[in-house]
DNA sequence: TGTGAAAAACACGGCTC
DNA sequence: GAGCCGTGTTTTTCACA
C-alpha cells in the first residue's frame, strides 16, 4: 500500500466530516467525476484507511451523560495480566477507549455511563475481573469538544 | 422530546455500529418494515439523538500515529480565560477531545499528531495562545480499544 | 485513470389501515 | 402509530477511450 495522494486525503477528509454526501458531490469537491471517485473510496476501504461508517449519537440523550477517565497501574507487566486485562475491557462496553501509556500510568480508559451508581458497579466489575495495583478516576463535568475527523487536509504531502 | 422506546434504542444501536445498512434491513432487525423504521430514524435525527454520519479512519494510516493526553490547570477560573481557551482548542484541529474536569486537573485534552515534533509545535502554539498554570502530558503507546457506539441495547428501560 | 451510460438498490413520501 | 407501493436518487457495474 502506497501513500495517499492529495485527492485521497481530500476524499477521506470529506467522508470523516460527513458520510452522507453522494459520491458525485465528493467527486465534484475533489475535482473528479463519479466513477474514479468511487473507485478511490473502494480502495481506501480495502486498504483499511477508511474502517467503517457509523452514526454518531448524543451521549446525554442516550443516558450516557457521565464520562470518567480511569488511570490504571498494573501489578506486573506479564503477558498473562495483559491478556486478562484486554479480555475484561473488551467485555465491558461502557469502556469506550483504552490506551496503553508511557510513564507511571500504565493504561488510560475513557468510560461512559449513566451516573455514579453505574460507574460504581462498573468499577467493581473491572477490579473484580483484573488485579490492579492502582486506580485513579477523573470525572468529566463537560465535553467541550469531540471529533473523529483527523485534520488530514490541513497538511500537505 | 420523550424518552426512546426499545425499538428506537435498537435502531440507534445498529446505526452506531454500522451506518451503511439499508433501512429495510434495520427494520427487519428491529421488527419493523421500511417506512416506520425510516420515520423513526428521521425523528431521531431531528431530535438530535443521532447527530451525524461519518466515516471512521485509521489514524496511523493517515499520519496521526501519536496520541497524547494533556492535563491542564487553569491560572484562574474567570469567564475570560475560559473563552480564550475554548477559542484556542477549537482553532487547533489536532485536539480531538476536550473535557472540563472535576478535581485538580481542570481540563483534559486528547491530541492526535504525526510525531513528537508535531506535538512540540502544537504544544507551543497552545501555550502561546493561552496562559496556563500547569500542563502534564501523557503519551499513549497503543490504542487498544476505540468505539463511538454507546451500549444502548445492553440496558433496558 | 478517466468518461459515459445503463442496471440495481435504495431512500423517500403519498396514501391506507 | 404501522405497512404497501410508486418515484426519483444514488450506488454500483460495465464497456470503452
Amino acid at each position: 500500500m502506497e501513500a495517499l495522494d492529495l485527492i485521497d486525503r481530500k476524499i477521506v477528509a470529506e467522508l470523516m466530516r460527513d458520510a452522507t454526501l453522494p459520491v458525485a458531490q465528493i467527486g465534484e469537491k475533489v475535482g473528479l467525476s463519479q466513477t474514479p471517485c468511487w473507485k478511490r473510496i473502494q480502495r481506501l476501504q480495502e486498504n483499511g484507511v477508511l474502517t467503517s461508517r457509523v452514526a454518531l449519537a448524543d451521549p446525554a440523550k442516550l443516558g450516557f451523560g457521565l464520562t470518567i477517565f480511569v488511570g490504571i497501574e498494573a501489578p506486573d507487566h506479564s503477558a498473562e495480566w495483559r491478556e486478562v486485562f484486554v479480555r475484561a475491557v473488551n467485555a465491558i462496553p461502557e469502556i469506550m477507549e483504552v490506551y496503553r501509556m508511557a510513564g507511571e500510568m500504565d493504561y488510560l480508559l475513557r468510560i461512559a455511563v449513566a451516573d455514579m451508581a453505574a460507574f460504581d458497579t462498573l468499577y467493581k466489575r473491572l477490579t473484580d475481573a483484573v488485579p490492579i495495583k492502582n486506580v485513579t478516576s477523573h470525572f468529566a463535568m463537560e465535553r467541550m469538544k469531540f471529533t473523529t475527523a483527523y485534520p488530514v487536509d490541513t497538511r500537505n504531502r
